[in-house]
DNA sequence: TCATATTTGCAATATTGTTGCATTTATATA
DNA sequence: TATATAAATGCAACAATATTGCAAATATGA
């Protein structure tokens, strides 16, 4: 399951690419650095930095900042087409004002934008609000 | 002018905040922390950054933050009814994959976005794409 | 099994942002 | 207009987040 993500996304296997895999797979909401540490027992900060970004690179994860808070990260869709750093994801991401946490809600589709003049590639819906355990 | 929009916002009159503010209106796109630094000639870091976020509370200047970038900050519009962190915008954030620059762009309406279970109360969109100067 | 390109781990360093505290300043009001 | 006072500033120290170069270790294709 994890391994074949990796080879999919044609990232050598290593133990530590594995580790840090779980962990996203082990969460339903978007992470932040600093949860993957906690999660972690024994690693070197500048490999995780690095894991990260050939993750994000290679469309297995996507980042994800909203105002007032740290980076958090999440997994891509397994369709996400990710190509010159454009992701296709339909869904939105959302932040609970309550308990803070960021969550991808899928959603059938993504609204139209249109703005003239403009060439449109790639539109990201961010959401605050309250979430259904917050409610 | 500026002297009016800090005290709409019940700011007090300092020269620095002058200065901070006047770079906001000489730019027509969000702008970084360091684009601030490289305007002013002789200034005080921390002061900068506190500055920066009392505009923010005060919803003078909201941030804008898109993946892979640095943090970019921009006027808020007059109408903004900024209230327990949540900003009223009826614009788009829209950033260049040329020329990197990140722009507020106004829009008629923004979607109408319905989470079944989410209670919503703010609703921002970035969206990545070229832009006039680089079509 | 081996050659090779990739990944890792370490040291050093850069960038970005915060806290506490004494001094200075803007503003309300007497 | 002078002054009391609450807010803002400037400095030092520090915290959090992220990057680069390089030698050693490892994954993978042939």
């Amino acid at each position: 399951m994890i391994t074949q993500l990796l080879k999919d996304k044609r990232l050598r296997l290593t133990s530590f690419r594995k580790e840090v895999l779980q962990v996203f797979m082990d969460n339903d909401k978007a992470i932040a650095v600093s949860d993957i540490e906690d999660a972690l027992n024994d690693f070197d900060r500048i490999t995780l930095y690095r894991t990260i970004k050939s993750f994000i690179e290679k469309g297995l994860i996507h980042e994800i900042v909203m105002p007032g808070d740290v980076k958090k990260l999440a997994l891509c869709a397994v369709d996400c087409n990710h190509e010159e750093g454009v992701h296709d994801h339909s869904h939105i991401h959302f932040q609970c004002k309550i308990c803070k946490e960021v969550f991808c809600v899928d959603v059938p589709s993504l609204p139209n934008i249109d703005l003239p003049g403009y060439q449109i590639d790639e539109v990201e819906i961010q959401v605050h609000g309250v979430c259904e355990k917050c409610k």
